[in-house]
DNA sequence: CTGTTAGCGCTTTCAA
DNA sequence: TTGAAAGCGCTAACAG
């Protein structure tokens, strides 16, 4: 019962381990009746190829690692999704690791990786891309997700800038002039490149207030109720992530503000909640990051790579109630 | 650079392969000298094992394979992490591997984990527990979710009764009379073992209705607009899950009923909406499904399994503000 | 077309 | 305490 071996199969089929390898991995060189006999023998032992040996063998394992930060949330699924849709198509598996903030750890898990896998995919969590490559055992190809490829590799980042960039362009075609934006956490990238392509945006007639926050929803409402103390005048904020620009909504119901007649209000990410609020946001597809980090990887590692080392995955401007009035 | 073996460490090191594995390992007799050069060397070429070709030797690859129908939304994403958790904890990896519906892609899904990993954990796609369990290698041990364990292996179950009794109990004691219950789609287990321990769990006094839906949020839209129209009275909604209670609830609202006070609605799931819109409800902990999924493969995997075939998860009742109007 | 054989990189007897 | 050597299960030359 427990893992008959290419040896059982080929003493039951009278003939060598050879042939039952070519028989079974569907080479050309194998009389019909030899092949016949081994897949008989095959079927009556129950037999399944143990994949350690043979990754060991052709020093191939068919599997990417996927390092990440931290498993939580719609965020971390969808890309696994996209990652798992490219790489069991192409034929991979997908080795999952997560690594926390300590660094040893994290080193050690990486290199437990050696032997397992082709490749692998990073979601780095660390805002130091050099510090995060010195990391890496040297042998493996690897794609980083939103980190600089400063290790010589491949890379996959968010366009945030291109996304509030998009935005701005939208408030503006929709007349807005006193604008709000509620920052994320000061040193967080995603934030900072979300808030200075947004001001680029802008033209130079439009008002740009910026308030700060923390990607949390009480920080959105918060800067709300700062903007009705300070008497601020506005029609509208851009919220960093879709969870402040969720509590600016909440903030504005109970002023009594209308959205978004008086204030448009608009998010980025995309969120769940933003569909069922009607939140107009920014959609960064991470199925669609997955999918390529995956194929990008599996082209590097099939000798078939193309592209730049860094490549930019440009979200989508999801236009909803919360910034035009719904037909 | 790339891949230095443990005969590259050897021949630094002026030893043999073996006491630079014993060395490495850890093991006891090796002389402190043989030992400090061996690291010596292994840190001077970036040695790292290679995880598979000790898997080979060791007939242990300290990996499990999650195999699942489906990687969508949360759902998904909790139970991973509950998995990965518990896992790494125990210093084991995750080998992913989404199958799909067509059953001969899952054998072959299944099949190509042997030699991969050394158990597996499974939420069977299909209905037919038997059918899934025939899809195993027999070679490896497996962990079932919310599938009766017909294989003789252990096996996970949400216990959908205990948490459709405990919103009876709670509706029952919040004094509503007149429930109604919305239904899942025909031939779901979870759905149907809901509506059984709904039911009875309900006193003979208490008057229950049965309308169906099927999970989907105008489903639940679609039931209330039923009863409207058939005139029936009613001061309670049990909704089968979450999605039809959204749905009931904007229904609700729609036809100017008051929740909690003229109908009181709740769901089950607890999906992160719920919390939005402080539906009451019933949690299912994903992430501790997955962690003991995890706990029992690997005890059974070490010898130390203990517990019985099948192991109930009892799910939480989440009392919110549309069953009990909130402080 | 088929069998023999030498590895893949590591662990582990078995002797020395 | 150490080294030589035999595998783990499979693939891939290399001869026949």
């Amino acid at each position: 019962m427990a893992g008959a071996t290419i040896r059982d199969v080929a003493r039951l089929a009278e003939v060598s381990v050879a042939s039952v390898s070519r028989a079974l991995n569907g080479l050309a060189n194998v009389h019909p009746d030899t092949r016949a006999r081994v897949l008989a023998a095959a079927k009556e032992l129950g037999y399944v190829p143990h994949a350690g040996a043979r990754s060991l063998s052709l020093a191939r394992t068919n599997a990417i690692g996927v390092v990440l930060p931290d498993l939580h949330g719609e965020f971390f699924s969808e890309l696994v999704r996209g990652l798992d849709r490219e790489a069991s198509a192409r034929g991979y598996h997908l080795l999952l690791s997560n690594i926390h903030a300590d660094r040893d750890h994290a080193a050690k898990a990486l290199r437990t990786m050696r032997g397992r896998v082709d490749g692998l995919v990073v979601l780095a969590p660390y805002a130091d891309p050099v510090a995060t490559a010195d990391l890496l055992p040297a042998s493996l190809p690897t794609v980083m997700i939103n980190t600089p490829s400063a290790h010589g590799g491949v890379s996959l980042r968010i366009d945030n800038r291109a996304g509030a960039e998009a935005m701005a362009h939208h408030l503006v075609a929709i007349g807005r002039q006193r604008i709000v934006h509620v920052t994320g956490p000061v040193g967080n990238t995603d934030a900072q490149e979300r808030l200075d392509g947004f001001r680029a945006a802008l033209p130079e007639d439009i008002e740009l207030i910026v308030v700060p926050g923390d990607f949390t929803e009480p920080s959105g409402e918060a800067a709300v109720a700062r903007l009705q103390d300070d008497g601020v005048a506005y029609d509208a904020i851009f919220a960093g992530n879709d969870l402040m620009a969720v509590g600016a909504l909440r903030a504005l119901r109970q002023a009594g503000r209308a959205v978004p007649q008086d204030v448009a209000v608009c998010g980025f990410d995309d969120v769940p909640l933003a569909g069922y609020l009607s939140l107009t946001t920014i959609r960064v597809h991470m199925t669609a990051v997955g999918a390529r980090a995956a194929a990008r990887l599996i082209d590097a590692l099939e000798g078939c790579d193309a592209g730049a080392a860094d490549e930019w995955i440009t979200p989508e401007l999801v236009v909803r109630g919360t910034t035009v009035t719904e037909s």
